[in-house]
DNA sequence: CCTGAAATGAGATCAAC
DNA sequence: GTTGATCTCATTTCAGG
């Protein structure tokens, strides 16, 4: 699948404003409405845009802790069976197999101190975990909405 | 600031949709789509809801590499120091300054290892980092849009 | 304070070109 | 790709709880 210029502008423009009307993307990238909309429609058919959500601050929400944590595992444990396991905790917002020591590495939040501990508690204690290796956030310094423009190396 | 339990449940409707319309939010939580858009603008303005965005898929715009990069900083390197240097890159995504060894963590996409190569190349040519030490993504195991309802421990 | 109902204007959507 | 018709939805205003 290739991407237009104007695609990918379109694309920035969604991932700047997600509620951006059709007419407001057409008038930054030079196209009519309708136009912008077969477009976006072809780009969310074919899988380039997913689909759209809220950006929320998890502290208005009652996040005030923020984690990531290093999974070691058992010898032959497979995504799937750590997908599953971490994937019944709500707290867990992304995770990821990953190359070096760790085998996977999660990214929570938590309500507070004692619940991230309860939390990793019973991530420590699913039976494929040997031990994990917790990176407690101090503060957030850049948080780009989807993933930015392409760029050239 | 606190959340009524239909707040939540609006938030819960637009990080699963970001393009939902009032009138079918209201449907979902039992409201009309005027109530719906008041709560809307007033969890935006309180900063609960601080945007909307597309999701897109990296592979799609051409990012297949992902990485984690830890940055190992001199002795007083402040936050902001470490956020005008990464916020340069715009392969970086999200960047926190955190506990443990590493001072932040850097969570970059790029077009490919040779592309990732020189990205690391420049970031670890600024003048404030000591050392890197990457983490390449082998596969997504879970992305939950924005983040999830709260939870009790 | 909150809600829902009605009116109005903007945007989404479809047809035809 | 566009323009133009139509229909939905967003948004405002108003009245009631």
């Amino acid at each position: 699948m290739r991407l237009d210029p104007l695609d990918e502008r379109i694309v920035a423009c969604l991932l700047d404003d997600g509620r951006a009307s059709f007419a407001e993307i057409g008038a930054k990238v030079g196209l009519s409405a309708p136009a912008v909309k077969r477009r976006v429609d072809k780009l969310r058919q074919n899988g380039a845009i997913t689909g759209f959500t809220a950006k929320v601050d998890p502290r208005a929400l009652g996040w005030t802790t923020e984690a990531y944590v290093e999974l070691y595992c058992q010898g032959k444990t497979s995504p799937t069976t750590i997908k599953a396991g971490v994937a019944k905790f709500p707290e867990v917002v992304t995770a990821y197999t990953v190359t070096g020591d760790a085998d996977a590495i999660v990214h929570l939040l938590a309500a507070d101190m004692k619940h991230f501990e309860s939390v990793l508690e019973r991530i420590g204690a699913e039976p494929y975990v040997i031990r994990t290796k917790s990176v407690l956030v101090l503060s957030q310094l850049l948080d780009r909405p989807g993933y930015a423009s392409p760029a050239e190396s």
